[in-house]
DNA sequence: TTTTGAGTTGTTCGA
DNA sequence: GTCGAACAACTCAAA
């Protein structure tokens, strides 16, 4: 039989991988490949965080490949040119990769099966884009809905799961380019790569007596806690796969010892339809990657004042709990749920914000960065998405913060000049009586910045930009 | 076609 | 400090 190529893009895994199980049930060699695509690297949607993380995914990959007998072959170029001359090189007849839905994703598959033999296969999603549709054929707009559907095709279940592959044969003789250094991942990184370390953080989430998904409905929003999985990054580059991680939750859900505790489990698995969502969202309308998914919020005259998003991007608005949140993202690569809500609330309200400078960039310094769910989440946020946000839903960053990390321990772990401040002011510093910033060792302005707007005017004027876009189209 | 119920995550004010 | 009401209006989904 001919080789067949399995070409990985985001689907960074040996367990449950369909596209490789359908490279090898061709019958004859496999190569996995990975294209350095240009195109990728220039993106202005690309940080060098996901990159490093990416590069190290890559390195696990080949490492567990090796011990099957076979490597990851690694080619740089456009993706149809790189394909075109492998299948020349090696004889191959067939490429099987796993489908991907963002636009960039499909005009680049389009060029490809233009061509050349691709087989694209079903992973990225447990349901994808065109299997869940209202009983008129239409796609879904509202999450609840979508939901019950999804949740009333039959459930993935355990014995599905594709298991890791023992060997998988390889022809030995193709060169390859080498993979570029990564910038270091800094050590004790709190997200190592690799499938090893998704299937330990998802056994550790879901598995073993009462494990945190019992109480992720409760902690989830706490950002002093560690109440959630951990596991976007892993599943933004496919090193677990979707369905890995609905068949644990729904596992969880049958075990669950108590109402309570399946509630956990549930709003877990909800967030994983979440995920899904927004790529059916993108899938079916991908305009919503250039503008609002709502006509009559289109015409926001944002203030997009470029100081004002230096000073959220630096984490230096003078409000600690998005000061706090942006440090946590530059350094990690990583940032709580309930931070981004809170952080895209402010720019795009307090700020009025363009919410596509924010979307980018996320992009840019998140390891889960992915372009339907952080597109999905900006437009939440931005109230111009599929969600009905009532035009009154504005965030007070006082009261964010003071609701989800009522010690104040997430503020003060990420600005240190805030280590002394009593609780009562850690989230409204500028309040404290000069006497007792100087206790604190926090005077507004040289340890820590004033506010850079007045949340209440603010809002006022957040709400006035939007009727007027409502009302002038 | 019409009707009806509902929509992730909030804030502020006044009693 | 706590509690309930008010904050508008629209669109979607499904019967």
């Amino acid at each position: 039989m001919p080789a067949a190529i399995w070409w990985v893009r985001r689907d960074l895994r040996l367990g449950d991988n369909q596209a490789l199980a359908a490279a090898l049930a061709h019958g004859g060699p496999v190569i996995p490949l990975f294209i350095l695509d240009p195109a990728l690297w220039a993106s202005a949607y690309v940080g060098e965080k996901r990159l490093a993380f990416l590069l190290g995914g890559l390195r696990q990959l080949d490492a567990a490949l090796r011990e099957r007998g076979s490597r990851l072959l690694v080619r740089s170029g456009a993706p149809h040119e790189a394909l075109a001359g492998l299948l020349a090189e090696s004889g191959a007849d067939a490429i099987f990769a796993e489908a991907d839905y963002s636009p960039y994703a499909r005009r680049r598959d389009g060029r490809v099966a233009a061509r050349l033999p691709l087989h694209l296969v079903d992973g990225l999603t447990v349901r994808p884009p065109g299997t869940v549709l209202k009983a008129d054929g239409r796609p879904y707009t509202v999450f609840t809905p979508f939901s019950r559907a999804w949740k009333a095709l039959p459930p993935p279940e355990g014995r599905d799961l594709l298991p890791a592959p023992r060997h998988i044969p390889t022809p030995a003789d193709l060169p390859g380019d080498p993979l570029p250094d990564a910038p270091l991942l800094a050590e004790g990184m709190p997200f190592p790569p690799g499938e090893a370390e998704a299937r330990r953080r998802l056994e550790a989430f879901t598995g073993g007596s009462g494990p945190p998904i019992y109480r992720y409905h409760q902690q989830r929003d706490r950002l002093d806690l560690a109440g959630t999985s951990g596991l976007s990054p892993y599943l933004r580059l496919g090193m677990v796969s979707a369905r890995q991680a609905v068949v644990a939750a729904l596992a969880s859900m049958a075990a669950a010892p108590s109402d309570e505790a399946s509630k956990g489990a549930r709003a877990w698995l909800d967030e994983l339809i979440w995920r899904e969502f927004f790529v059916h969202v993108l899938h079916h309308f991908p305009h919503v990657r250039r503008e609002a998914f709502r006509p009559t919020l289109r015409a926001i005259a944002w203030e997009n004042d470029e100081a004002a998003f230096a000073a959220w991007c630096e984490g230096r608005t003078g409000y600690p709990v998005v000061d706090a949140a942006m440090r946590q993202l530059a350094r990690t690569g990583w940032m709580h749920n309930r931070a981004r809500m809170i952080v895209a609330a402010f720019l795009t309200k307090d700020l009025l914000i363009d919410w596509r400078w924010g979307e980018r960039w996320f992009m840019q310094h998140l390891l889960d960065g992915d372009p339907a769910a952080n597109n999905g989440g900006w437009q939440w946020a931005a109230g111009t998405g599929t969600d009905a946000a009532p035009y009154f839903r504005v965030f007070n960053p006082v009261a964010q913060g003071t609701r989800h990390d009522p010690h104040g321990d997430y503020v003060r772990h990420w600005l240190p000049a805030l280590a002394r401040v009593p609780d009562a002011f850690v989230h409204r510093p500028w309040e404290m009586p000069g006497e007792v910033q100087r206790a604190a060792g926090c005077v507004s302005g040289r340890d820590y910045p004033p506010p850079i707007v007045d949340h209440r005017r603010a809002r006022e004027r957040a709400l006035a930009a939007y009727r007027r876009s409502r009302q002038g189209t």
